[in-house]
DNA sequence: GGTTAATCGTCTTGCTCAAGATGATCTTTG
DNA sequence: CAAAGATCATCTTGAGCAAGACGATTAACC
């Protein structure tokens, strides 16, 4: 390592680090490509899982991680924008079913082309032969290892970066 | 279609979404791997950069992208422990530089060799082929692309929606 | 040498997020 | 059929983080 020509960044070898700014970075591209939409990233991911799965609100914020608070505006911002509707489910009138409409879906189709394409030019950095392992690697530790962990489990026994002060 | 036997995950082809989960996984596996030391994660990086540049506090935060104010709490607890000084700079009384002791120093290397560790206990659910190449690409994503975008500049004009985090 | 501008570190304020409490509705059981 | 327990969504409260304001110190310029 000639430090000298690239002085190198002291934190390079810190994978956890590494990891979090190419999260960032991919998150920053995605949210530059989306704001021409009106919607941010986490609009956007629940718009996704809306257009897949069909869930109730309890369900759709465990798949996206988003806790129940964040949901509700979150959700009241989507529904005020005419991309989504909250319908009772007949069967049981507790539990709210949001949908798309016809307006929310051919947004999420239009969201989904500009976040791809943000995405890929990304990853035009890393040569195209790794491209794909690492894509295959990244849902491989996202998905394999944690998946009976904490990952999915819907509350996080240790958040991270705080200070045990409870008094 | 066997989705009854592996229900895909509606985000598993969200890569960034996947990344954040990952992210999550290694910070998680960080912070209990660092608990037992009395540290935290943002506490580790922060001695890992000191352990191998002699920075001031400013040029410390812009490294590990921690705030201020953030910086000012957490060396104060550092110092507290008795692993960091801050030692004014006699060219120029304004700036601190904070420093290792020479517990700090004993305690950075027994945190990277924990960190190391969980770290390591991740990686192994990838393929050992993969392990590496995926390393390589998660550093050039993280050191190439952005080196000159926002990522290394020290105020992002972009907050991305602001997550947990995590914590 | 004195005055002005600039920089460093700390302190304070607004904002976002997550956990607990509340109200509404459904299911079960006698 | 009525009442108790359980579950869903919302509302409210407390905590952490980042941007801006402030005092202290230094450098630049006349």
């Amino acid at each position: 390592m000639d430090e000298s020509v690239a002085p190198q960044h002291p934190l390079a070898s810190d994978l956890d680090w590494l990891l979090n700014r190419v999260w960032l970075g991919f998150g920053e591209a995605r949210a530059l490509a989306l704001a021409p939409l009106g919607l941010t990233v986490r609009e956007h991911v629940l718009l996704s899982v809306l257009s897949r799965t069909d869930v109730s609100q309890l369900e759709l914020g465990a798949l996206a991680r988003v806790d129940k608070s964040v949901l509700t505006t979150t959700i009241d911002a989507l529904e005020e924008k005419g991309l989504v509707t909250r319908e009772a489910d007949p069967n049981d009138r507790r539990v709210r079913r949001p949908s798309l409409t016809a307006a929310g879906t051919r947004k999420v189709a239009a969201a989904n082309i500009a976040a791809a394409a943000a995405q890929s030019e990304l990853l035009e950095h890393v040569p195209a032969d790794i491209r794909e392992r690492f894509i295959d690697a990244v849902r491989d530790l996202a998905l394999g290892p944690f998946a009976s962990s904490v990952l999915f489990s819907q509350t996080a026994e240790l958040s991270r970066g705080r200070r045990s002060t409870s008094t």
